[in-house]
Formats: C-alpha cells, sequence, structure tokens
RNA sequence: GUGGGAUUAGCUCAGCUGGUUAGAGCACUGGUUUGUGGUGCCGGGGGUCACGGGUUCGAAUCCCGCAUCCCACCCCA
C-alpha cells in the first residue's frame, strides 16, 4: 500500500473537514471586513527568495527546506512559510513603486522538513495577511485585533506574548551589547547558544536551556536599549491595545524565528494543544522589502497555525437542513430523482436511489441529518403528490409536488 | 537530528506467564407481519494482529530490524 509521506496527513474526515473549512470561511470574512484581500502566490520559489528573507541563520532556511533542483537546473524550494512569496509578488509587481496601502490574505500548506509530532507537520497549512505601506503603529495593533478577532470568534483562548525588536538604529548597537555580554557568561552557557552568538546572538534569549535562562537573567534586555521612536511607538501599541481590551504579556525574550522582524513582535500561544503551543505569529518587517531589491516600504503581518487551531475550535451545533427524498415503489423512483435535483437548485437535498419502506427513509433522513424526509408511495403516485415530514418538528402533510 | 512510549476490525480498546476457527462497544449493513426516524429486537459483513526477519512443535503474545504516530529535546505556526 503506499502511504502519504511522513509528517502529511490528508484532511478527510467529516469533522476536520467541517472544521478545516469553518476555520477558513470565518478568518476570510474577517480579513475581508478588515479590508485585504485574498492573494494566490507559487509554492514553489527560487531557493535564494527564502535565503534572503527568512534568513539562513535560521533553522528553517538552514534545515529544513524541501529544496531541490528542477528540470531546468533551477534551484528551487517548497515554501516553508507564507511572506516570503508575498513580498516577491508584491514587488515583482511593483507595486512599492506604485505607493499606497496594500493589505492581503493567503492561506495554503507550507512544508518545512521537521519530526512530526503533534501540531508539528512537514505539510501544514497557515492563514496569513501581510500589510504593505503602513508604518504606524496602529497598523500593529490593528493586525493583533484582528488575530484576537479570528481567535474570538472561533471560541479560541489565548495568551497574547508581545515584544519590540527594535529597528536598524537601536538594534545593532544593541546586538553588539548582548554579544559583550554572552563572551561574559561563555564558558557556562549550552552549546546551541555559543552556536547562536556567531549566527544570531538574539536567539539565545529565548533558549530553553534553564542554566542558560538563568545566566541571561542578567543580559541586557532590548526593551531598555530602544531608541526614541521604537519606544513610543511601543508605547504607544500598548496604549491602543489597552483601549480596546486586548491583555497582552511584555515577553522581552520574544524572539521571532524569522530574521526579517523589527519592532513589534507578537506570539499567540494556547495552553491547550502540547508542547507546541505557538497558534500565530507576527511582528513588523518594515526592512524586507528593501532586503528584497523593492523601495523601502513598512510592511506588518502575521501566520495562524490552522491544524494547531483545529482542535481548539468550538464549532457551532450542526442543525437539520435540506431535503432527503425516497420512493417506496420503484416506479416512483424516476420522479424523486427528478425532484431531488430541483430542489438542489436551492437547497441541500439527497435521495435514496432504491425503493425502500417509509421506516428506511427516515432512517436515511435523520442519518443524513435532513430537516424534511419527502416520499412518493403508491398512493402519492396515484395523486401526483408527496408525503413530507418534517424531522424536526415531527409535522407531516401530504401536499401537491408542485407546491414542494 | 537525539532520547522514550505506542502500533490488534472504519473508530476506541480487551486479549493472563506463547497453545486450536483473535473478541467487545461504537460505526456500517440487512431484516423486524399492512406506510412513521433519531431511542426497541434479531441477524450480517469486515482483521495476512503496522511491515520484514528470527526463536519455537506452535507467536498478536518472546527477540531483532524497519515504518508510522505520540511525548520530550530542538524548532515554530
Amino acid at each position: 500500500m503506499i502511504k502519504s509521506l511522513r509528517g502529511m496527513n490528508d484532511i478527510l474526515s467529516y469533522e476536520e473537514s467541517r472544521r478545516f473549512t469553518y476555520f477558513i470561511q470565518t478568518a476570510t470574512e474577517i480579513a475581508q471586513r478588515y479590508g485585504f484581500h485574498y492573494i494566490e502566490t507559487p509554492l514553489l520559489e527560487e531557493t535564494a527568495l527564502f535565503k534572503r528573507s527568512v534568513g539562513e541563520s535560521s533553522d528553517i532556511v538552514g534545515k529544513e527546506m524541501y529544496q531541490f533542483e528542477d528540470k531546468g537546473g533551477n534551484d528551487v524550494c517548497l515554501r516553508p512559510e507564507g511572506t516570503a512569496g508575498v513580498v516577491r509578488a508584491f514587488i515583482q509587481n511593483k507595486l512599492d513603486r506604485a505607493g499606497g496601502t496594500h493589505r492581503f490574505f493567503y492561506h495554503g500548506p507550507m512544508f518545512r522538513y521537521e519530526r512530526p509530532q503533534k501540531g508539528r507537520l512537514r505539510e501544514f497549512h497557515q492563514f496569513g495577511v501581510e500589510s504593505f505601506g503602513v508604518e504606524s503603529v496602529y497598523e500593529d495593533a490593528v493586525m493583533i485585533m484582528m488575530v484576537a478577532d479570528i481567535l474570538g470568534a472561533l471560541g479560541i483562548g489565548y495568551r497574547l506574548q508581545l515584544n519590540s525588536l527594535g529597528c536598524k538604529e537601536c538594534m545593532p548597537p544593541y546586538r553588539d551589547n548582548l554579544v559583550n555580554f554572552i563572551e561574559s557568561v561563555e564558558s557556562e552557557i549550552c552549546e546551541d547558544c555559543q552556536r547562536r552568538k556567531l549566527t544570531n546572538p538574539i536567539r539565545v534569549l529565548d533558549c530553553k536551556n534553564e542554566k542558560c535562562q538563568s545566566l541571561y537573567e542578567n543580559a541586557p534586555k532590548l526593551i531598555n536599549s530602544l531608541c526614541e521612536r521604537c519606544e513610543s511607538d511601543f508605547a504607544k501599541l500598548k496604549t491602543i491595545l489597552d483601549a480596546n481590551n486586548i491583555t497582552y504579556e511584555i515577553d522581552t525574550n520574544l524572539v521571532r524565528g524569522l530574521d526579517y522582524y523589527s519592532k513589534t513582535a507578537f506570539e499567540f500561544v494556547s495552553d491547550n494543544i502540547g508542547s507546541q503551543s505557538a497558534i500565530a505569529g507576527g511582528g513588523r518587517y518594515d526592512r524586507l522589502v528593501e532586503f528584497l531589491d523593492g523601495r523601502p516600504t513598512p510592511a506588518v503581518g502575521f501566520a495562524m497555525g490552522i491544524e494547531r487551531l483545529l482542535e481548539l475550535i468550538e464549532m457551532p451545533e450542526v442543525s437539520r437542513e435540506g431535503y432527503f427524498f425516497g420512493a417506496m415503489d420503484e416506479e416512483a423512483v424516476d420522479r424523486i430523482i427528478a425532484l431531488t435535483q430541483q430542489k438542489r437548485k436551492t437547497d441541500k437535498a439527497s435521495c435514496e436511489y432504491r425503493a425502500r419502506n417509509l421506516k428506511n427513509h427516515l432512517k436515511s433522513a435523520d442519518k443524513v441529518n435532513a430537516r424534511y424526509c419527502c416520499v412518493i408511495g403508491s398512493n402519492e403516485l396515484e395523486n401526483n403528490t408527496i408525503w413530507v415530514k418534517d424531522l424536526e418538528e415531527k409535522i407531516e402533510k401530504t401536499i401537491r409536488i408542485e407546491e414542494l
């Protein structure tokens, strides 16, 4: 038997399928209310795109990409995340030159060659949004509120963690400062942190090693080293969130795993889905468009991990809906098929192809959760009528077929 | 990539220290005296016990390997 590849799942059970489509519908509707429109970009991109945007020092690019050479000799890979492709499309279509604001949302599969566990698949789905051209910190706040809206609409509880990563003015001096500090404790920190010191020193801050964490308690904090503008924007962000009843925790060690983030960084986490607890994450990436050869354009976005959210969604009750048709005599089957097709123009409708007794039709109608069970037997066939029972109200009547 | 656990019917699981045709509940399906469901009763189908080796007279059960899932590390959505 041929099986799906490791870490690549089918979404096909009734419940999963229902949850998945419900999520997409809900998130799409909310994104559209916020003025975002759908963008679809290729699953396959040039490898260089991710190396330059996500960053070579990140694990995602360093060891998790599905990378290969295509038949034309191009170095390509399956997208490990969504932002890079959207930014590429933004620049390629010269929207950076067009000016103004551009707001997109997307959803689709992402690929990372990781060791699978609960909430971590090799092919997984994200829903994300990207906003270009807005420098104002209000946009950052609105992004966060949008995530909160989506999670709220789905009945999902969360904790919001917030940090500021600084900008090109205040980040580099801080980084130097931090490297100096790391060197002062270098002999005691873990191997990973020693490596991080060289590749991406900021990442030592969210090291999970307890010993490292205790050493870093005295590390300089970026949040205390922000320049005036970053400082005031971060303060403003908190004010806006407070005013809109969004509760958050400041996590000075929150470092996004992708190198392109600056200033606002946030992560929504859930305590109910195991160790892979990040359900949404995002932030500002004002420098990325420029890095990818576009005109400097401020931008901010987020992504949500759909599989991680699925089991947390509080689904609405399923209610009886639509029609079920059945025939009790062979001669009536053709008639109910025609009636079903007619009903399907406006309503959900299904039917039984075999002539069966009434009890069986009622059972089947109940099983498919139909609201109305409509049956034609010999009496009805003769009189050109149809027997209809409302399975919810338990009311039944026989009506002329035209009245259905 | 590292360590640990699991793997028996579509699903959730039993199966004692190896012993004949591997079980249950749910699900599916058929019937249930003249046309009434979700909630009665009776029946039926479905498993090379993940896969590959080995030990044994005999393996779902013991041993080795392998795959996948789960948990932790790691990483991140």
